[in-house]
DNA sequence: AAATTATATCGTAATATTGCAATATACAAA
DNA sequence: TTTGTATATTGCAATATTACGATATAATTT
């Protein structure tokens, strides 16, 4: 095996865990982290920030990418890379459902 | 490789990979789904709730729990797993964080 | 046009993840 | 104490992920 099953399960979750899965890692998150706190778009910057070769990074840029939490625009000789807010947003959102909902359920553990 | 070098991020954003990685997966998923939604800790029905067999969502409850996302309780024979609040919460902080900073951010893509 | 710079893709080795049958463990009931 | 029930662990095969050197592509400068 070693494939995840994942049409036993609906389309809802699959989708929310490939956004997760999108930044579950810890390059992915610098990315992110860096992408957040920078003002302008510093695009191809990332790659020096980053403690891992130019294809590694240009790797997990796409996986981000194509899970739509990032998005990237031509700039000449460089490309722009920025963080989509919705993605985000709908992963908030997501925490913030359970959260309520646990938060008013009888504990028994 | 295969190994994510980890010792070249900081802990922060290790720990946060790890809480996600441990989400992001649609097993796991219907896990958190299944136990935010019932009322009382029913536990043990979430094997017969999900489309996979009882090793494979002992392991998912297992990972789920060594990342602190779900904790679990003995009680008898039977053992009782229910979601860890601040987890959760630690998440919808996490992305309510970045929501904040890039809708303050001059967007160039 | 040739050289330079920025980024992506290919190919591949090392490692991790997923899933399950078989089996172990641990408590409960008979 | 044997039997049944609930859950965990082991071992392993199939597949996925991570990382990077080598190379390709594409725009920029000289």
């Amino acid at each position: 095996m070693g494939t995840t099953k994942s049409d036993l399960f609906n389309k809802k979750q699959n989708e929310t865990a490939s956004l997760l899965k999108a930044i579950a890692h810890p390059a992915r998150i610098a990315i992110v982290e860096y992408l957040m706190n920078v003002e302008s778009c510093v695009c191809g910057e990332i790659v020096n920030k980053l403690p891992l070769a130019q294809p590694t990074v240009s790797q997990h840029l796409k996986e981000l990418k194509s899970a739509g939490i990032i998005q990237g625009s031509i700039e000449g000789n460089t490309i722009c890379y920025c963080l989509n807010e919705k993605s985000i947003q709908k992963l908030k959102v997501y925490f913030e459902t359970i959260e309520n909902k646990i938060s008013k359920q009888n504990k028994c553990c």
